[in-house]
DNA sequence: AGGGTTTTGTTTAATAATTAACAATTAAAT
DNA sequence: ATTTAATTGTTAATTATTAAACAAAACCCT
């Protein structure tokens, strides 16, 4: 097998960093609504940082980097952060995504209430299997020939794939070719797509066996 | 409100660099059954690499961290690789896991036919609903209370979490009173737990919203 | 009003992770 | 057998991430 010798580059890897850091964006909030809720209006990044386990450095950067300002000697305001990051993850928006498959894991989906409240909305699923068609469902369930033209009429970009392992590639071909940017993947596969689609992995096997693999790991060196 | 001066340590740090590494071996067996179901009984680092989109020296890395050897011209035994990987992760054992909450997420987890072939079982459930314990499940279903004994009978040391967010902190200490040393947790909150258990957190959401910002990004500077 | 104290925000330093480089080796070709 | 080409494994360099340090700001208390 021949293979390229040239320097070889890493398109994703940049991506890698923005999406690792709203990622912590997303804890963050979280962690302030919680605060919220608890009847707090300020918090410092010390406070934060305990939280969801990082350094209270790591937190002044982080907000730093996505221009979210505190006050000197009084933390940040938590409602204007939230709001900050609410603009900054365009939630004055509704979020429509698509999802392919309603099996075990797609019906757990559609039953989320979790969603909306985050101004996301599953707008259509799609699957082959008549009986899933019928079935009086909280979204239209179509088959999988007609995702090009709903994914076009309602402009959604992100797609969910909850689909078997042995047509997850084929569905997010037809996902990516009808205009999808974003998928959600439960397949255990790595999908292969353009490098202007992001993909993210739910690996429920791969997270549950790195956790057997540190338990075990710690009970070795206990 | 006063903070701790001293300073800030990271006890998870070492842990974190590990999972992620494991996780990693986790994602190159997933590329090397598939290239074994293809055929092939050899491998280079260069397409696994291109496989998982990471650079060939990042794979030759991993590999030698964890002992994986190849051979000069000749790439990596893919075979060989998969016992010794299998080994890594004490795949010659059963790994029992139990399951709290079986409401939308959980009733999906107890369908899942994925696990077994990997060497997992779910043991047992556990619902506070007594309609969830008659149901004719795949696995025997108690009342919360009864967790600490069936944790301790079984010598069940991983746990997943899928109760709504209010009890999941509760069900998280109740775990690890009982035992348990790795969760796996769906609830959109931080679980507070000592140093020794590990936790990995699956927010279907904050995914959800990561992608939709990388997407509306991309959008922007184009 | 003003000093003391606390906390941010940013710069600098330290640490960690990734990539590049290359020597060692060996499979395959001749 | 010898040579050639290719690929590993490890060391060195680079890059990225995280933490420490500290100056600037501003709250609070007297
Ligand atoms: N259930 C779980 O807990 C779990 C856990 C980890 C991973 N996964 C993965 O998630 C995916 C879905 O799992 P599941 O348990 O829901 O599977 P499932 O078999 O219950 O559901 C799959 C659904 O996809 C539909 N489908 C099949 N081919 C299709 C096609 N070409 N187009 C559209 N729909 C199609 C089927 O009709 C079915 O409804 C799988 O890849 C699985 O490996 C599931
Ligand atoms: N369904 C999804 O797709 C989805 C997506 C993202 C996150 N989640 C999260 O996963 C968790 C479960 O979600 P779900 O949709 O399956 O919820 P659900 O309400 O369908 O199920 C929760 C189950 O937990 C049981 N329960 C409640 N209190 C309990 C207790 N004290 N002890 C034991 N069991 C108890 C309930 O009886 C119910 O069966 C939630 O925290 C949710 O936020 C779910």
């Amino acid at each position: 097998m021949q293979h390229k010798t040239e320097t070889y580059t890493h398109p994703q890897k940049n991506r890698e960093m923005i999406k690792k850091n709203i990622q912590r964006i997303i804890q963050y909030r979280m962690c302030l609504l919680k605060f919220q809720n608890l009847g707090f209006d300020r918090i410092f990044s010390y406070t934060l940082a305990q939280e969801i386990g990082v350094s209270p450095e790591q937190v002044r950067k982080d907000f730093s980097q996505f221009n979210l300002r505190g006050n000197k000697k009084a933390g940040y305001k938590i409602q204007e952060i939230l709001d900050s990051i609410n603009e900054l993850l365009h939630k004055e928006d509704l979020h429509k995504i698509i999802l392919a498959g309603l099996g075990n894991i797609g019906k757990a989906l559609v039953q989320y209430k979790g969603f909306i409240n985050r101004n996301m909305q599953l707008v259509a699923g799609f699957d082959i299997d008549p009986a899933k068609l019928k079935k009086n469902c909280r979204i239209p369930v179509f088959p999988p020939d007609e995702m090009a033209r709903v994914i076009r009429e309602e402009k959604v970009v992100i797609g969910i794939i909850a689909v078997p392992e042995q047509v997850a590639q084929e569905i997010c071909n037809q996902m990516v070719e009808a205009g999808i940017r974003g998928i959600l993947n439960f397949a255990p596969i790595m999908l292969k797509t353009p490098p202007d689609v992001t993909v993210q992995n739910i690996s429920v096997c791969n997270e549950l066996e790195a956790l057997i693999y540190m338990t075990e790991k710690q009970e070795e060196t206990k």
